[in-house]
DNA sequence: TGCAATTCAATTGCGCGCAATCGAAATATC
DNA sequence: GATATTTCGATTGCGCGCAATTGAATTGCA
């Protein structure tokens, strides 16, 4: 006897679990990002700058798994408000390095506290924690191998 | 001796592990739902109203865990493709409840094959897929519990 | 009964997210 | 060294996703 017989059935969807738990994300950083002025978008091109300065556009964006079409405006609003400002390689003209400005740099210590709510908010247990971030990794990779 | 020093470690992170997945589940899904002609969010909805027609738009938004702001304009795109039919109710005049078209009905048939494919990309290890999606549920459960 | 508060869908504005396309620049091929 | 291919970023168009607001309808309460 089946459990579910309904394969189309909303609640028992990996999917829709990860969509949703990603919007809960989503709403629980916009209060602590609001103080930082930043969407969480944009916070996430933060972690990777403030690991490493002067990545071109690609690098960025292989590294958040975004393109051009959603990073160069975003970069663009930061450049707007002097967090980062873009640069043209010497060497290779068609690279776009992004770099830290002191302020964005400077907004770093602002966000140090953000990842204690989010343990705080998930009950403290950091092992449950890695282990299903690790299990999500593996299921991206998964998906992306099984593109064709 | 800590492993990882960083806090702000991006793929460290359990939420970036979240979103990197949402985003590689509708990469998978494209090809699919371009069958269909749905988008993923279009497609979740859809599983709603397979389950359950003439819901108000607000059952349907609390459903997925989307409000007004996006549900109306994609209800509508659905309409002006004859898939769905979006009708007051003549009891309370200010819901409107959603029907499915016999065209919107008939998708069913052709999305049941989709969640066969996700189960063979992810191994088919449908036992480890529960578990994820359990915590996943959990987890989103304890970030909205945490919104003040 | 009358008026305030609430509920609901719709709308507006803005920021992603991605496909498709473009032009400039670099590289490969011959 | 000229030509074809590839790479990179920017741009356009469209569909979410959400905050904030609006207006109509309903409910609550005195």
């Amino acid at each position: 006897m089946a459990k579910t017989a309904d394969p189309l059935q909303l609640d028992s969807m990996l999917c829709f679990a990860v969509y949703a738990a990603g919007h809960a994300f989503t709403r629980f950083y916009k209060p602590r990002l609001d103080a930082l002025g930043l969407t969480y978008p944009q916070y996430l091109a933060f972690l990777v700058l403030w690991e490493q300065d002067g990545l071109t556009v690609k690098a960025l964006g292989d590294r958040l798994f975004l393109d051009s079409g959603t990073i160069t405006p975003l970069l663009k609003r930061l450049e707007a408000r002097a967090l980062v400002r873009r640069q043209r390689d010497d060497q290779d003209e068609r690279l776009v390095r992004i770099f830290l400005t002191d302020q964005g740099r400077a907004l770093r210590a602002q966000a140090l506290s953000i990842p204690l709510q989010v343990g705080e908010a998930l009950g403290g247990d950091a092992e449950a924690a890695a282990t299903m971030r690790a299990g999500l990794q593996q299921l991206r990779e998964r998906l992306d191998a099984a593109l064709e």
